[in-house]
RNA sequence: GGGCACUUAGCUCAGCGGUAGAGCACUACCUUGACAUGGUAGGGGUCAGAGGUUCGAUCCCUCUAGUGCCCA
């Protein structure tokens, strides 16, 4: 016998155990049972190996989970391909850390071989957490196939489409302008900027002695922040220019220590203010270094922003680069890859980070009286996604990709439908960003990666090759003799491999099996933040690749956010840790957990909101719950706004399930191997099936179309409103009754519809159907199979009309007494009688049928009929049904008449809506035949209840 | 500045050209032999505002206000 509630806890571990020991989710195991089998495929988007798992993950894992167990019931040949990615700067940074903390040698004292046998062994320590995250989530992967993408198979996927990018002229190295982020000393993508508003808050200009300029006070709020401002600087002209009455030109910059490197003053060849220094051939002495740099004439300056001219740092600067080039200046680089001033600059700045450059060259030039303004400006900021520093524009060698040509085929494969965004909207953001792509950098100066596989001769020649034997001979054949190599120091992008993923994981470059049945995948499920760094590049080296598209569906889920609708955030102290629904945390550890890392203040607030939502801790919830909440709340397009409350909402569903079966079980219901559906005699039966039937398909058809919440929703009501509320209740005199073969009959559909039950909630609540599919059996033949590799349900035929249309009245009926019964305060255990009034043959045996069932959930003492109404009673009508409640001496006369009152006028309301629908002549004209017809019987309807209902106040206002 | 969404019950959200829905919260009653993590009944909404299309608009269109996201 089941226990009263079911516990998580107990029942997880010991269901993932046996689907592990069944190998249950191996590629292609639900389509042994026979059927078409065509394949369903899905890749993981691969999580950090350093990661653990957070909401997104359980929502992203919950959707896959759900198709793929949907499918995989379907039969068809089902394989959801698991994997890692290795996570370059995040790894390397974790290993790093790990040895400052254990006071081992740091990376650089160790080697790039010590060091990456280090991050190996982390690895094999530590890189399986997040996977036993999942397995926990109840993800049904095939984990046998698990693949990182530093596994060999997938470097040789890598490297033979480095080579062959290389040889056909889409990947070449050129020395641009990078994001550089100081802190990692390596390069980035534009896609790992991102953009900062900052706005400072010191406002001064020069010339008034009253305020001089002060460094100790702008070096305060430089350290706090040290951008936000915009700098006027005075650069003095070589010497003056006819027509121009100043001998400086001032240029406004939010970077002054960039100044060291500014090769050119640039302004618009319209602006008139300039026109005679453009004429004049006009330079500058820059201020502080002393080089002499022309006035320039470009479109880039915008003469109505500060003062029209703007310095130019082609070195450091997209935009200066751009101008540098057309205008022929020179670039000069004054930064290393720390971000410190180098030796291009004077040796007063030499060695300063550009921080405390930017003061102390703002400083200098004050003293030189070439300060002319200092003020609040709001300016974005490049930042590193990972570092959180700002990043510089750096010259430097970089290896990249030509994404605008492999962009050109991935467009028309989602113009040309052969790839379909879900929501369609996401399409529009896909091709706005693969239109303006621009060459994608892919080199990184960091150890932990593929090496790109390019070697150097001496003279600086570059081989690309597979690996180096290979280099070697192309370089003989080059040189005409042995020459040495230096392999490139860098590794590719993390992202550079993620790309491939689709097919790496497949066995690609090698042909396997899998390829031909497993590729192109079914469908890809995501956010909506990595459609450019992931998405879009996976369809460009598809395409590439393999000619064909990676993915038929994308569907696209947001982001999951705390109750209140607000980012999870690690500052923000409201980060929901899935496993902590799952197992619940007590309060002391989930403070702990919130304000590590913290400071002080942020630490407090965090503990006072946390104390006040969660004064107890989290209560465990088990995964079923957690995973219910995220399809049921998964409508597509929108957020997923995560309370604790809904989490719990659905738990008392699993429990309600649970003793659903529970019930069952005292009854000795169980399945009949032979059992048909289309055989029930009885109505109750009859009705169940068919709406079985109904719920089943409705639910396939919303999982088909990537409606999760419709599908979770409308199992959900069938389950709780149905075969709860109505079904069980309406079959307890049958089971307690003396017609052993009605009893019988209603035992099998009992068993049958849990298992239809448990089949069609097993992809979002894998456990407890799990559970209960093997217990269901505790009076008849065990199961031989798991529930996750069985049938999903498809009836046809079971839909019964006349069966639903009595139930349906029963419900009705039975509802409409027991609400009569509150309002007119009956004791609730009390026994009344019902009357029906002048009911037909046809309405008199359906009451007769159901005589026991409607007594016992109406609370009936019997059940009698007259041809006219009680005096003294409470009316009830119900469609076509009238009775009463003769309850003299018990009813509040008052009460009724009231409720009577109150009836007449609502259904008076309706009523005079209909009417004034149909005596609109246009309405008659031109609406649908079925809005007239309804309209007319809704009419019908309301004026017989009126009738009825005026009848019987009329009655008591008599008395 | 450009683009895309959103605004429906106290809260979080579904929905839809023809009778406004759910969960939670709230009120009253009920420990009846599956379940108090429960049952029964109930209260609560000019569907952001203004126009337009339509026989009919919460739904389609336009504008306004507010909010969010992406890009520059």
């Amino acid at each position: 016998m089941l226990e009263k509630t079911f516990q998580p806890a107990e029942i997880e571990p010991r269901i993932a155990a046996e689907w592990e020991k069944a190998e249950a989710f191996k590629a292609g195991r639900g389509a042994e049972g026979g059927g078409k089998n065509a394949a369903f495929s899905i890749v993981i988007p691969p999580p950090n190996v350093t990661g653990s798992l957070h909401m997104g993950h359980a929502l992203n894992n919950t959707l896959q989970d759900v198709l793929v167990r949907f499918e995989r019931m379907r039969g068809r040949d089902v394989l959801w391909q698991p994997g890692t990615d290795h996570a370059g700067i995040a790894t390397q940074m974790v290993v790093e850390r790990k040895l400052a903390a254990d006071g081992e040698p740091s990376r650089r004292e160790l080697g790039r071989e010590k060091f990456l046998e280090k991050v190996w062994s982390w690895k094999a320590e530590s890189g399986d957490t997040i996977v036993n995250q999942l397995k926990r989530l109840g993800a049904s992967c095939d984990w046998s196939r698990e693949r990182f993408t530093m596994d060999e198979g997938l470097s040789k996927a890598v490297l033979k489409v480095f080579v062959e990018l290389y040889r056909s002229g889409l990947i070449y190295k050129d020395k641009r302008l990078v994001n550089w982020d100081p802190k990692f000393q390596t390069a980035i993508s534009d896609l790992e900027v991102v953009q900062l508003e900052k706005r400072g808050s010191v406002n001064w200009t020069s010339g008034d002695p009253e305020k001089p300029f002060d460094e100790a006070a702008l070096a305060k709020v430089l350290a706090r922040d040290p951008n936000g401002h915009m700098y006027h600087l005075r650069y003095p002209l070589t010497k003056k220019a006819a027509g121009y009455d100043k001998d400086y030109i001032v240029v406004a910059t939010t970077r002054p220590e960039t100044m060291l490197g500014d090769t050119g003053v640039a302004v618009h060849p319209e602006d008139e203010r300039y026109a005679p220094l453009v004429k004049a051939g006009a330079k500058v002495k820059l201020p502080l270094v002393g080089r002499e740099i022309p006035i320039v004439a470009d479109e880039y300056s915008d003469p109505t922003k500060g003062t029209g001219a703007v310095k130019i740092t082609p070195a450091h600067d997209f935009n200066d680069f751009e101008v540098g080039k057309r205008q022929g200046l020179e670039q000069i680089n004054i930064l290393d890859a720390f971000g410190r001033i180098n030796e291009e600059a004077p040796q007063d700045y030499r060695g300063l980070d550009r921080f405390e450059a930017r003061l102390k060259v703002v400083a200098a030039l004050d003293e030189l009286g070439l300060l002319e303004k200092i003020e609040p400006t709001t300016q974005t900021v490049p930042h590193g996604d990972r570092s959180g520093v700002a990043i510089e524009p750096w010259l430097t060698d970089q290896w990249y990709v030509n994404a605008a040509e492999l962009a050109k085929p991935a467009l028309a494969a989602v113009k040309d439908g052969k790839t379909r965004f879900v929501p369609e909207r996401f399409a529009n953001d896909y091709y706005r960003w693969l239109e303006n792509i621009q060459p994608w950098c892919i080199s990184r100066q960091l150890w932990w990666g593929h090496q790109i596989p390019a070697w150097y001769g001496p003279d600086g020649k570059v081989f690309v090759a597979h690996d180096e034997a290979d280099a070697h001979a192309e370089a003989k054949l080059y040189y005409k003799k042995d020459a040495p190599l230096t392999r490139d120091e860098d590794v590719l992008d993390t992202w550079f491999s993620s790309a491939l993923w689709p097919f790496s994981t497949l066995g690609w470059p090698d042909s396997t099996p899998e390829i031909g049945k497993y590729y192109p995948t079914s469908v890809l499920i995501t956010g909506f933040d990595i459609i450019f760094f992931w998405v879009a590049r996976m369809m460009m080296m598809g395409l590439h690749f393999m000619d064909d598209v990676p993915f038929h569906d994308v569907y696209i889920h947001g982001l999951v956010r705390d109750g209140a609708g607000n980012k999870m955030s690690k500052t923000r102290g409201n980060v929901i840790d899935p496993l902590d629904i799952i197992d619940g945390i007590e309060i002391d550890a989930l403070i702990a957990k919130r304000t590590a890392g913290l400071s002080k203040e942020q630490a407090n607030r965090v503990e006072k909101e946390v104390r006040k939502d969660y004064p107890q801790g989290i209560k465990s919830y088990g995964t079923d719950a957690l995973r219910f909440t995220m399809a049921a709340m998964a409508a597509q397009g929108s957020d997923v706004k995560l309370s604790i409350e809904r989490v719990e909402g659905y738990r008392n569903f699993a429990t309600k399930l649970w003793n659903a079966s529970r019930f069952a079980e005292m009854n000795e219901c169980v399945r009949e191997p032979d059992f048909d559906p289309a055989g029930v005699k009885q109505t109750i039966n009859k009705w169940i099936v068919g709406e079985t039937q109904l719920v089943a398909s409705a639910i396939t058809a919303s999982l088909e179309a990537y409606k999760f919440n419709e599908a979770a929703i409308a199992a959900y009501e069938f389950v709780w409103g149905e075969f709860c509320d109505w079904y069980l209740e309406l079959i307890k005199p049958l089971l307690a009754g003396e017609d052993e073969t009605a009893k019988a009959e209603t035992r099998t559909t009992v068993a049958w519809v849990l298992d239809q039950i448990l089949k069609l909630l097993h992809p979002f609540m894998p456990f407890i159907t799990e559970e209960l599919w093997a217990h269901m059996v505790e009076h008849g033949v065990a199961r031989r199979s798991l529930l996750c590799l069985s049938s999903w349900p498809q009836f046809d035929g079971l839909y019964d009309k006349a069966a639903a249309d009595e139930i349906n009245w029963i419900v009705r009926l039975v509802s409409e007494i027991r609400s009569v019964r509150t309002e007119m305060n009956v004791p609730a255990g009390a026994k009344i009688p019902l009357v029906i009034i002048g009911a037909d043959p046809a309405l008199k045996d359906r009451a007769m049928r159901n005589d026991d069932t409607i007594k016992r959930l109406a609370r009936l003492e019997d059940i009698s009929f007259t041809k006219t109404e009680p005096k003294g009673a409470a009316l009830i009508v119900s469609g076509e049904t009238t009775a009463a409640l003769p309850l003299e001496g018990i009813i509040d006369m008052a009460a009724e008449r009231k409720r009577l009152a109150k009836a007449i006028e609502s259904a008076t309301s309706d009523l005079s809506k209909m009417d004034a629908k149909l005596s609109n002549p246009s309405f008659v004209e031109r609406a649908k035949p079925e809005a007239i017809a309804e309209a007319r019987t809704r009419k019908a309807e309301l004026e017989a209840d009126i009738t009825r209902l005026a009848a019987a106040l009329k009655r008591l206002g008599n008395d």
